[in-house]
DNA sequence: CATGAATGAGCTTTCATTCAT
DNA sequence: TATGAATGAAAGCTCATTCAT
C-alpha cells in the first residue's frame, strides 16, 4: 500500500509538473498559439508524456482551469466560513480571491483571457461541474445578502455575481497595467470593490 | 478624379463586403477556427483578394475590431452630444451602445469574446489609435461627471469606464442566456445599469 | 468554355500525377507504411496538394484502386465484346487482364497485396459501386457459360470468378518469381489458366 | 537440469500466452491498428514483457504465423502420412487443413490478409525456414502425385501448390460471406475442392 | 525477469500565405 | 486587380521501443 500510495503521488507530482508548465505556457501564448511540445518542454517531458496524464489539449485546458479554480474556491470558501454574515463573507470572497490572482498572475491571466468566451461557449465553466457548484454557491450567499438586506432583491443572484466579477476583474486589470514595483497588494482594493458594488460610485 | 474616387468607393465596397463576412464568420466560428477561405467565400471573393485589402489574418481581424468601433462611438458620440450634461452623456452611451449591440450581435459575440483578451496583450484594442481616442473621449466624460458631481472624484476616469463596460457586458450576457421569443430589448435596460453603476446594488 | 476545359484538364493531370507516384509509393511500400509526404514528393508537389485532391489517404488510395481497376475493365470489356461465345469472353478476360497486368506491375502488386484484405474488410473493393458492377459483370458471363455448357452449373458463378482470379494470381505470382530476362510475356499463360480453370490438372 | 527445464517450460508458457493474444488482436484489428499494448493488455502482460520474447512487432508477427503454421502443419503431415497414396495424401491436407482453419479462424483471417504479402515481401513466409519446409515436402508430394499420373506432369509443384492453397482460400472465403448458423462444416468442402483442382469446373 | 511510464520520431492533416495566370 | 491552386510549416496525436525500478 505505501508502494501504491508512491505510484500515486508519482502520478499527482507529473500532474503537477505539467500543470505549472501549462499555466505559463497558456497565459504566456493563449490557448491557440500554445503547442503540446511547448508545454511538455516547459515541464521538462516528452511530448507523449503530456497525453499519459491528459486525453487531449482541451483536457488539459480545461482540468488546469477547473484544478486552479477548485483550488482557489476551497482556500476562498474556507476564509469564508469564518465570515458571520453575507456581507462579511463577500468581503472574504474578493479579498481572499486577490490573494489568490497576486499569488498565481499567471492563471489570472488564463482566467481574464478565456472567462467571457468560456461563459458562452457549449463547453465552457459554466457547464463544469466545479463551475456549477461554484455559481451555486456563490449565488446561496447572494440570496443570504439579499435576506439581510445587503443586497437589493430584485437583482438575479448570477447576475450580482458577473458583476462583481466584472468589477475585480477591471480592478485587476488596472493594476496589471500600472506594472511595476510602486504598486501595492491587490488585496488592499477589496473594499473599495466591495463600496463599488453595493454603493456605486455615486458623488452623492 | 471622378475616376480616383470611382476606384476608392470600389475599395470601400471590397472592405466592407469582407467585413461583413468576416464579421459573420468571426462571430460563428471564433478566431482560430475561423478560415479565410471561409470568410472569402461567405463574401463570394476569391482567398487571394481578401490579402490585397489586409496584410493577413490578424490585421483583418483588428481592422474590423476597431473600424466596427469606430462606426458604434461615431453614432453614439453624435446622440451623446445632444445631451446636455455629463449624466445624461452616460445614460446615451449605454443605450445607444445597447441599441448598437443589439443590431450587430455578431460584433458583440466578437466584442465579448476577445475585448478583455485584447486589453493585455501587445496587439490590443488599447493601443490602437481610435481605442486610444475613444478612451480619451469618455474619459473627458467622466471627468465632466466628476466635476459636476455625479461621480466620486477618487476613481480614476478609465477604470470608471472600465466598470461600467463590465457592467453592460454582464447585462448583454444576461440577456444572451435568456435567449429566446420573450425578452425585451436590450436598450431598455439601459437605466438599470446606470443606476446599477452610480448607486450600486446595495439594499439599503 | 476552352478556358474551363483547360483547368478541368489540368485538374485531371494532376490527379494522373498523385495517382500514378501513388501507385508506385504504394506498391514498393505497402499502404501502411507509405506516406503522403512520401507520395507528394514523388509526385513532385507539396503534401497539401495532395489533399486538394483526395479528402484523405484512404480516399486516394480506394479511388487508385477502383480507378485503375476500371481503366482495366474497360479495356477488358470491350475486347470481350468481340468474343462470340462465353468461353471466347473467359478467355479474352484472362488474356487481357494478363496484358493489363504486364504493363501495370505497381498496380498488381498493389492488386495481390490487398485484394483479399479487402474482400473481407467492410470498406473493401466488393463493397464499391466498380467492384459490384464488375463482379455482376463476370457473374453474367459465368451464368452464360454455364448456359453454354462450358461450366458445370452447380457452382456459384462468384465463386467460379474468385477461383479464376486466384489462379490467374498465382501464375503471376510464379511469373514474378521467375524475375529476370529469360521469362516470356505473361499473356501467353492464358490458354493453360482456362485450361486449368475448365479441366483441371488431373494426369488423366 | 530440472530446473532448467521448468524455466524453459514457463518461457514456453509466456510464449503461448502472448500468441494467443496476439492471434486474437492481429485477427480483429489487422496489422498496423493492432498494438503491443493490445496485445499485453490482452495476454495480461505488461508492454515490456512483450519484448522479451519477441524483439519487435515484425517478428511477434512472423513468428505466430509460422508457429501456427508449423503447428498445423505438423498435424497436417501426420495425418497424411497415414494416406497410402499421393492422392489420397492431397485429399487429407485439404480436408485436415479445412479442419484447422474451422477450429482457429482468427488464425486464418490473417493468414488471408497476409498470405499473398508474405509471397511477395522480401521477409516473407517462403524465405522463411519453415516455409521452404513446408513447401519442399508438399511438392515432394505433387510430384509423387505425378509420378502416379494423377496430376499432369506438365506442371510445376510449387504452382500446383498455389493454385490449390488459392482455390481453397476461395472456398473458405465464400464460407465465410454466408456467416450464420445454417452454414456447414468446411470440411465437407474438400472433395469439391480437390475434385475442383483436378478436373476443373468443365460443363462436360 | 517483469513492469509500465517515459520517450520522441514520425504520421496525417490543416490553413495562412503566395504568386503565376 | 482578381483568382484560387499550390505551398509547406507546423500542429495534434500515436505507438513501437526502452529502461529504471
Amino acid at each position: 500500500m505505501a508502494e501504491f500510495s508512491r505510484k500515486e503521488r508519482d502520478r499527482q507530482l507529473r500532474r503537477s509538473d505539467i500543470f505549472a508548465a501549462a499555466e505559463h505556457i497558456f497565459a504566456l501564448k493563449g490557448y491557440h498559439k500554445a503547442t503540446i511540445r511547448d508545454i511538455a518542454k516547459e515541464a521538462q517531458y516528452a511530448t507523449g508524456t503530456v497525453y499519459l496524464h491528459f486525453k487531449d489539449k482541451d483536457e488539459l485546458y480545461l482540468s488546469l482551469f477547473t484544478e486552479k479554480l477548485k483550488t482557489m474556491l476551497s482556500i476562498v470558501e474556507e476564509k469564508m466560513s469564518l465570515a458571520k454574515d453575507a456581507k462579511g463573507k463577500l468581503e472574504t470572497f474578493v479579498r481572499e480571491s486577490l490573494v489568490f490572482f497576486e499569488d498565481n498572475l499567471d492563471f489570472f491571466r488564463i482566467f481574464v483571457s478565456e472567462a467571457d468566451e468560456m461563459m458562452i461557449a457549449e463547453k465552457g465553466l459554466r457547464n463544469t461541474p466545479a463551475g456549477q457548484k461554484f455559481e451555486r454557491y456563490m449565488a446561496d450567499i447572494v440570496k443570504q445578502a439579499q435576506r439581510e438586506g445587503v443586497i437589493r432583491s430584485d437583482f438575479e443572484p448570477t447576475q450580482v455575481l458577473d458583476i462583481l466579477i466584472a468589477i475585480m476583474k477591471s480592478y485587476v486589470l488596472k493594476w496589471f497595467r500600472e506594472d511595476g514595483k510602486g504598486r501595492k497588494g491587490l488585496a488592499g482594493m477589496s473594499d473599495m470593490i466591495i463600496k463599488c458594488l453595493l454603493n456605486g460610485i455615486s458623488g452623492r
